[in-house]
DNA sequence: TCACAGTTTAGAATCGTTCTAAACTATTGA
DNA sequence: TCAATAGTTTAGAACGATTCTAAACTGTGA
């Protein structure tokens, strides 16, 4: 269990310049949770289980550091945060037009795509109000 | 400022009625917190605003049993859990199929009538899980 | 009226999250 | 290359919503 660079080098040296172009100073520690949203397909995590990701990878980032990064992420349009459950925050590397099952028991979003689902319907605001965003979650359980 | 009892009798009867119905056993602070919830229109409460309400209104419940309670009421489908703000809970007195407009900023929360929106589209969910319900939430702004 | 199961309560505890202020570091310009 | 500095990280305290605890209280049925 060593450090397992890798491509490591190109992979950062992306992260790095995709964190400059979001107006964000590359340092270790971002570069280092970059690297881990970033790299594969769309991933969904709280702020604790990405601590406890990055820890586990033997890199030492501050619970603080995490829950900073994930806003400032967020704000850079880099992530998305989705809120299904009262105890805690998301946070969805998948930016795009799509929506979510939620597995409350088990604490699990799966995306759906946002040309599957569509809502109709939905009546004009109140006056003086304007539509940000729809969600829709799609609340499921073991049968 | 008096108590101002008007037909509080007969709510009170009927209330007491509704509860247990429910299986809740009519104490002093139940029914209360049920007169202020259902007497009216539909409403949406935290724990909080419902808590300084029924205080206002001169009675005293903890703000422990005002949780307890807007959880027994959950259970017992006289309210609806609705989660759309990761800071705090809200119930909702309306408990038919309908969805909510939800405006962030203030904290408010206004009912979409079921017949008006429907969801297109949902794919199934994966092997082993079933829907248990459909959520929407239309966030809005002040323009 | 009594006994008891169910309920309420104050206050402590918990949990996720944010804040603070001191130490650290990427960047820039000399 | 090196300092100056603005931006970043961090441990730990603080916070706010919620839950827990265990002791006091109260509907209810006999």
């Amino acid at each position: 269990m060593g450090k397992a660079p890798r491509n490591g080098k190109i992979l950062a040296a992306q992260t790095m310049e995709r964190l400059r172009h979001a107006g964000l100073r590359p340092t270790r520690q971002r570069v280092e949770l970059a690297s881990l949203l970033f790299q594969d397909c769309d991933r969904h995590v709280t702020a604790e289980s990405l601590h406890d990701e990055v820890t586990e990878a033997g890199v030492k980032v501050s619970l603080a550091t995490v829950y900073n990064t994930l806003h400032q992420f967020t704000q850079a349009g880099l992530l998305r945060q989705v809120i299904v459950d009262a105890a805690r925050s998301y946070f969805d590397t998948n930016t795009g037009d799509h929506q979510h099952f939620f597995l409350e028991k088990e604490g699990v979003l799966i995306d759906i795509p946002g040309e599957a689902i569509s809502v109709a319907g939905v009546p004009n605001p109140p006056p003086g109000l304007t539509v940000e965003r729809v969600d829709v979650v799609v609340r499921v359980k073991r049968a």
